[in-house]
DNA sequence: AGTGAGCATTAACCTGTGATAGGTTGACGG
DNA sequence: CCGTCAACCTATCACAGGTTAATGCTCACT
């Protein structure tokens, strides 16, 4: 029961992104795929691994790192719903190392199934190229972070770009996120250092915006938390064709706090 | 026959992605396209656009600009071979600003060639889908390369990727680089200021590692300039499975300098 | 209750880069 | 021939953020 609702992210994702019907929605009913547990920084896969397998994300974290710089720079963050790998159904080689942030559950899911999946249903192909599609745009985003952002706004924007794609799945949507990540692996994320990352936080909290306390986030100042960043969610679109939605929070669940 | 020779770039380029054949690239002969010339700084697409063809750089230079950023930061360059907008077949919402970095040639081509030369050899379409993936690898190397390295590292990896870039559609094979682009235009895909931009070329010249005179770039000691960036060109591969070639020149030909 | 590991916090100091402002060169037009 | 303009070069000063290192907190395990 807890793992069909993990699952569930995955139809939530794909929903978001092309009209997807109930017929296409039942043909991941089949998805064969193995659990597997990961802790805290524990690798997910490993730069010059051959993928044989798309990592999908049911609870938790991942972050690409980049093996070469000494500080583990973490170059993107998926969050539950999203598969880490999708780029490897066509090139297998994997470059950077996938790890946990925090403990993290993962479906593995034979590279075959996506691409009979696309091959019977185009909405469906069309959605996973959607899927690249978006992570690319996500990508050419952090560049704009480090490029045109202080130290400051860049941590408020990442904790604004990690909520809306959170809501887009239907957790944080009261906007308390789990954070099983350090504030050294927001550095990471950041560019900046695990000291400065903590100067950083601490004036996020002293303008009211968040509060970070124990494993959990609460933004407390939504709107206040956009406007320092700059933050305009249309990058992460979310249906194409239209723009993204303000995520209002919807009805309340059951599942809120859990990521 | 100058434009017959540009259109050489595209099947250059397709060819260093996938085993693409003869009849292959017959496919292309039929592609309908209009051409147009820009100056330098001139829009090509403007943030906001609804794109129905596709733009397949010939000659040039042409940059994907931030609208948002007041300094116009560059988050991606193309060269010539590239299409500039791949992702506008699947979303023609035009996000960002393609500008001319110089004068450029672009042929301006249907969305609907493209779609139906995907449909009709597998192998076009698998090349069409690692330009995408391609771009998404180069775009997360502008992630590290902001995010880990300082101004003279950077701004040498810029070079060496562009050089590797130009190489791989026949161009620069001597380390001879037509650079229409400024100093400011530099520093706006470095994130660096002009002034700063200007410090570091000069560094870059004191090192013997390039001379930048006029418009033309010749970097007279590649591999200083490969250690000093860190460079390893396996991100920008080129031929799925093989790991990327060494730049090696190949015998000249009379092309040389233009880009 | 005691110990140790990991993480958050604080402080003192240092450096790369930005900002500003001025000077030089070269291309072009009248 | 001179004025104009854009790009390039140089110098100086201020500050965001890096570095290092010491201290404290919290939790897990014995």
């Amino acid at each position: 029961m807890q793992a069909g609702f993990a699952f569930s992210r995955l139809a939530d994702r794909l929903t978001s992104l092309a009209e997807i019907t109930a017929d296409d929605l039942d043909l991941l009913a089949d998805m064969p795929s193995s659990i597997a547990h990961f802790g805290a920084h524990q690798a997910v896969l490993r730069h010059g691994d051959e993928a044989t397998r798309c990592c999908l994300l049911l609870q938790g974290y991942l972050s690409w790192q980049n093996p070469e710089s000494p500080d583990g720079q973490i170059t993107s963050i998926c969050v539950p719903g999203d598969i880490a790998d999708p780029h490897t159904l066509y090139r297998p080689r994997i470059d950077g190392n996938l790890v946990a942030l925090g403990p993290a559950i993962v479906a593995l899911v034979p590279h075959r199934f996506f691409h009979e999946l696309a091959a019977r249903s185009p909405v469906m192909s069309r959605a996973l190229l959607l899927m690249l599609l978006t992570d690319h745009a996500i990508q050419r985003n952090w560049t704009i972070n480090l490029g045109s952002r202080d130290a400051l706004t860049r941590v408020a924007h990442l904790l604004c770009e990690i909520t809306v794609r959170l809501q887009t799945v239907g957790l944080a949507r009261d906007f308390r996120l789990s954070s099983p990540f350090t504030q050294s692996d927001l550095a990471a994320a950041c560019s900046i250092s695990p000291v400065h990352a903590n100067r950083t936080i601490q004036e996020l909290r002293r303008c009211n915006l968040l509060q970070w306390r124990g494993k959990t986030i609460a933004i407390t100042d939504w709107r206040g938390l956009v406007r320092l960043a700059g933050f305009n969610p249309a990058y992460l679109s979310i249906r194409s064709g239209e723009d993204a939605r303000p995520p209002l929070p919807r009805p309340a669940a059951a599942d809120v706090a859990v990521a």
